[in-house]
DNA sequence: TCCTCCATGTAATCGGTTACATGATTCG
DNA sequence: CGAATCATGTAACCGATTACATGGAGGA
C-alpha cells in the first residue's frame, strides 16, 4: 500500500530529480494532491535506490551545503511503475472533516454555520483559480511541442481538480441556499 | 487532529450506541466517508467516558458473550462537539490512487489503461447507485415525520456524495474519449 | 461442518506529521 | 539583522490498518 513510493517514481519517470526537487514539486506543483516530508522521501529513496529501482544520475557539489544527489529512474523502476499503474485497486474513500461538520450541522446555530460554509467555499474558489492557471499553462506548454506527451496526463489530472472544486463551490451553495 | 473521536461523537450525539454499532454504522451506513477498526474505537470511547463526554446509558447482558455497554453523549460531550463543528480548519487534499496512475497513463498501453478506467467508473456508478437509494431512503424518513432533523444534514452529505460520484463517472468518460 | 454474526478488546506494524539538526548564502 | 532558501538527513510521536483472541448461536 506504499503509496509514496509511486508518487516518488512518478515523478522520475519525468526526469531526474533531487530528493530535494520531489519535495518540492510535491508539495508546490503536484500541491493538493500529495505531500511528502523529507522523513518520507529521503528514506524511501535510499530503499529505492538499494532495490535497483532508480539510480544516482550525478552530485553536484556545492562547497559548503551537502551534496545535492540527482536521481534517475531505471528501467526497472519504469517496470514496477507501470505494473502498479494498470493494477486495479480499492476504491478510495473520501473523508473531508467538512462533511463530518456538515453532519452535525442541525446541532449548531445556522447562521454561524452559514458564515462556515462561505469561508470553505472561498478557499475552494482560491484553489479552483491556482487550477485554471494550471491548465493554461500546461496548454501552452503542449502547444509548442507536441507528441504522445506526459504533460496531456498532468492535465487530466489537474482537470480533475477543477471539477472537483466547482463541485464543492455548488455544493456550499446549495447548502446556503437551503439554510434561508 | 484526532478526527476519530469526532466521528464516533457525531454518531452518538443523534441516539445512543454500543461501540459495535458505531463501527456498524461507519462501515456500512456512513460507508465510503469514514471507517473504523475496533481498536479505535473502543480505546476511544473509554478515553471519551473518562473524559466526561459519554456515560454508560445501559448494559445489556446475554448470558454467553460480552455486555453490550450502549453509550450516550452528555452535555460536556454535545459543546465539545459543537464547538468543533464550528471551527475553521484546513482544506483537505484529495489524494486518490487513481489519479496518480491517470498521471502515469503517458506510459502504458493505452488500450490496457481505458479499459481499466472502465472498471474504475463501474465501481463509482455502483456507489452511485448506493447513494441515490439511500437518499430515496432518507426522504422518505424525513416526510414522515419532520422538524429540524438531524436527517436533513444526513441528506446533504450524502448529496455530496451523488454528485462527486457523478463527476467521477463523467471525468472517466472524458478520459476515454480523450484516448481514441 | 464450516462460516458468519455478535461483542468486546489487545498487539504489532505501518505510514504520515511535526520537529530537530547543520550551515553558508542571499534577500528584505 | 533576521528570515528564507538550499539540501541533506534523523527522531519522536500519532493515527490507522491488519491481525489476533474469545466463544456460543444460527444458517449454508
Amino acid at each position: 500500500m506504499s503509496s509514496i513510493r509511486y508518487a516518488l517514481l512518478s515523478l522520475l519517470a519525468r526526469e531526474p530529480l533531487s530528493g530535494y526537487d520531489i519535495k518540492l514539486q510535491m508539495n508546490n506543483r503536484l500541491g493538493p494532491f500529495w505531500k511528502a516530508g523529507s522523513n518520507q522521501v529521503y528514506p524511501e529513496m535510499a530503499k529505492m535506490e538499494a532495490e535497483g529501482l532508480i539510480e544516482l544520475q550525478a552530485v553536484e557539489q556545492n562547497t559548503y551545503r551537502p551534496a545535492r544527489k540527482v536521481y534517475e529512474i531505471t528501467e526497472a523502476g519504469r517496470d514496477v511503475l507501470r505494473k502498479w499503474t494498470l493494477e486495479a485497486g480499492e476504491l478510495e474513500k473520501v473523508r473531508d472533516d467538512f462533511l463530518l461538520k456538515v453532519y452535525n450541522s442541525w446541532m449548531v446555530d445556522p447562521v454561524t454555520m452559514s458564515k462556515r460554509i462561505e469561508e470553505i467555499k472561498k478557499q475552494h474558489e482560491e484553489r479552483l483559480a491556482a487550477y485554471e492557471e494550471k491548465i493554461a499553462e500546461l496548454n501552452r506548454l503542449v502547444d509548442q511541442a507536441n507528441g504522445n506527451n506526459p504533460l496531456l496526463s498532468s492535465i487530466s489530472v489537474v482537470e480533475f481538480g477543477v471539477q472537483y472544486e466547482r463541485l464543492y463551490i455548488e455544493w456550499c451553495d446549495q447548502l446556503i441556499s437551503k439554510s434561508k
